[in-house]
DNA sequence: TTGAGGATTCTC
DNA sequence: AGAATCCTCAAA
């Protein structure tokens, strides 16, 4: 007996981000290192199509991995603090992209919980995108890194459980350009999406 | 070389 | 509501 869980394949990703996204819900994030986490949020990036992508503006050192094979893991520094994690969809040059915005803590919480000090509770662990990629361990060093083959112990898995048939459409989250765009595609009801706070509405 | 801004998070 | 914090990019 092998892995239980094997990468999804190259071509599931070689698609544009809109298709991508809602399909990359309820998938699993997985590292080497046994951190696991069940994927509840998500927001598709187009290339020069659209104004909110990092791509936008064409090729540039720092977002030279959106402009590569599909697949692959673009991690991004913004704010001076956070990183933000992105799976790179489309083709070859397209710079598109599916940003990776809340997960479900599965197994390793306790590295989870060592990288992440602030998170009082564990749904505050990767309920956000800056939060994911810290509970994860992503940073630069992931920039590039290939999803299929593993290249650097980071994967995107299937556990078997679909995507949700009634998944919450809305609008992306913090951008200042095509901020009308529905592609921000959440698990409903999900107690681990991003922008919850304890008791607020 | 410089200035402006950012796909956020945390605290007050 | 505001601070933290620094990389990235385009312009000069």
């Amino acid at each position: 007996m092998g892995e239980p869980w094997s990468p999804l394949p190259r071509e599931f990703y070689r698609r544009h981000p809109t298709a991508v996204a809602p399909e990359l819900l309820n998938k699993i994030l997985v590292r080497a290192d046994g951190r696991a986490a069940r994927i509840v949020e998500v927001e598709a990036y187009a290339g020069s199509e659209d104004p909110a992508a990092h791509s936008h503006r064409g090729k540039t050192p720092r977002n030279a991995t959106m402009f590569g094979p599909p697949g692959h893991l673009y991690v991004y520094f913004s704010y001076g603090i956070h990183w933000g994690s992105n799976a790179v969809c489309g083709d070859i040059d397209e710079g598109a992209g599916v940003l990776l915005r809340a997960a479900e803590p599965l197994s390793g919480l306790d590295l989870m919980r060592e990288a992440r000090a602030a998170a009082k509770r564990d749904r505050d662990l990767a309920s956000g995108p800056g939060k994911l990629s810290q509970a994860m361990g992503l940073d630069r060093s992931f920039d590039g890194a290939d999803l299929v083959t593993m290249d650097r112990g980071v994967s995107i898995v299937s556990d078997g459980t679909p995507p949700p048939v009634d998944p919450v459409v809305s609008p992306r989250i913090g951008i200042s350009k095509a901020v009308d765009l529905p592609w921000r595609w959440h698990v409903r009801d999900h107690g681990h999406v991003s922008g919850k706070r304890s008791t607020r509405t």
